[in-house]
DNA sequence: CCCTCGTTTCGATGGATGTCGATACGAGAC
DNA sequence: GTCTCGTATCGACATCCATCGAAACGAGGG
């Protein structure tokens, strides 16, 4: 705060703390490459959904690591877990990733498509 | 890797691991609450741009702190600084969100526009 | 040249997080 | 019931990160 004045006083941000708070949760769920390969996994598997016993050889991680990257993107809410006989399956929330993908288009940014 | 074989093989994951660690790289400069707000503050100034000056109070957090947060969203791309006489002014690269936006767009989602 | 003031950088610190091996849990098979 | 096997949880550890105060840097103004 100058003793001159610099600029305009700010008009108040969009975004409130909690808004803040919760958005921010969403993408640090997102916001590892772990994570952002097991999503691209599930969300480009030929069914839709992938079994979880494939998933650490193919991003090299130990099982207790994937699992606990899988965790956080169902308690996210980007992932849906589903238990079949003993196996684990999970499938993308689409509209919850589309929900992101709009929160950070900017209010006055223009569609690119 | 089961014994008996529980789902077909997977299809190789669109995101390489180059891929996967550059946008979790963004999604990390994103995934900050305070860093958030001064986004959207940015974002939503008149002007289109702001004046660092006003940024700590605005989001409650020492000066220093508020230098750290703008650093790392200008390193990631998202924001542009412009040093003018002795006060530093930030703008939004709206090229660079609408990047990251994109890129959370999943391949078979449909738009909901 | 010195003083002021906005900004960045430095150093320190408490807390969060990614990772693993080991263990516990649960469901099917025998 | 017991054995097997996929998965989740636990405990531990090293690293990263948000935050602050203090110090350094830089540009104007006197």
């Amino acid at each position: 705060m100058p003793a001159t004045p610099c600029c305009p006083p700010l008009a108040g941000g969009v975004l409130s703390t909690d808004d803040a708070e919760r958005l921010a949760a969403v993408l640090k769920s997102l916001a590892d490459p772990v994570r952002l390969r097991l999503l691209s996994l599930v969300a480009t598997a030929a069914a839709g959904e992938v079994c979880a016993c494939d998933l650490p050889q193919a991003v090299d991680r130990s099982q207790s690591t994937v699992s606990h990257h899988l965790s956080q993107l169902v308690d996210a809410g980007l992932l849906h877990r589903e238990q079949r006989g003993k196996w684990a399956w999970f499938r993308v929330d689409d509209a919850a990733m589309a929900d992101v993908a709009s929160a950070l288009r900017l209010p006055g940014t223009r569609s690119t498509i």
